[in-house]
DNA sequence: TGTAGTGCTACACAATTCGTAGCGCAAGCT
DNA sequence: AGCTTGCGCTACGAATTGTGTAGCACTACA
């Protein structure tokens, strides 16, 4: 859980599993989708995620694993939170 | 949703809610929990996740508010899986 | 008047991230 | 062959963020 916590609470990390959750994308493409974040930080990011399985590259660009789907659904269910916490701020 | 994703993806913020799940707690204990993180950090995080209406600060401590557990809750599903992807990794 | 515990600040150092430029490569066109 | 276009990704200085340690101000209790 700590390994986890840790990975997900770096730059980056929670948001590109969100803008996988749908469908693959390049890696051009999640850079814009993600404000344009630094090729940099992107890459690495990228690759721990990998490491963990979180996340693969395809040839229709990255990609969620099973595992990675997995937690895509929790952000899923964070989304939902985010709506309504969203009102009451 | 941005800015959830972006709040929470900073240093020890994912950990504190974490931390916090069960029972309030110190500032000290909360920083012994998190690894001894650095107290400028830490309480610059709880200032954060305090504007973001998540915790507050009581007699007992620093604990979730209301919309910080139902957050909570989310973090045990994440737990779940984070038991279940270990084993696979 | 001391001692012990608290929340928290200060500050120099280290690590991380940003922003931009651009390399090397493959595909397609002329 | 040459030229362009788009791709994944690297390089690197500047800016931002986090670390580690010391210790202040305060309260409670002896």
């Amino acid at each position: 859980m700590m390994v986890l916590l840790d990975a997900l609470g770096r730059r980056w990390a929670l948001r590109i599993l969100w803008e996988l959750r749908g469908a693959p994308l390049s890696f051009r493409a999640l850079r814009s989708a993600c404000d344009d974040a630094s090729p940099s930080v992107l890459n690495q990011r990228l690759a721990e995620l990998r490491d963990l399985a979180l996340l693969t590259s395809t040839e229709e660009g990255y990609a969620l694993t099973s595992e990675g789907q997995r937690l895509g659904v929790l952000l899923v269910d964070l989304d939902r939170f985010a709506q309504h916490w969203a009102k009451k701020l």
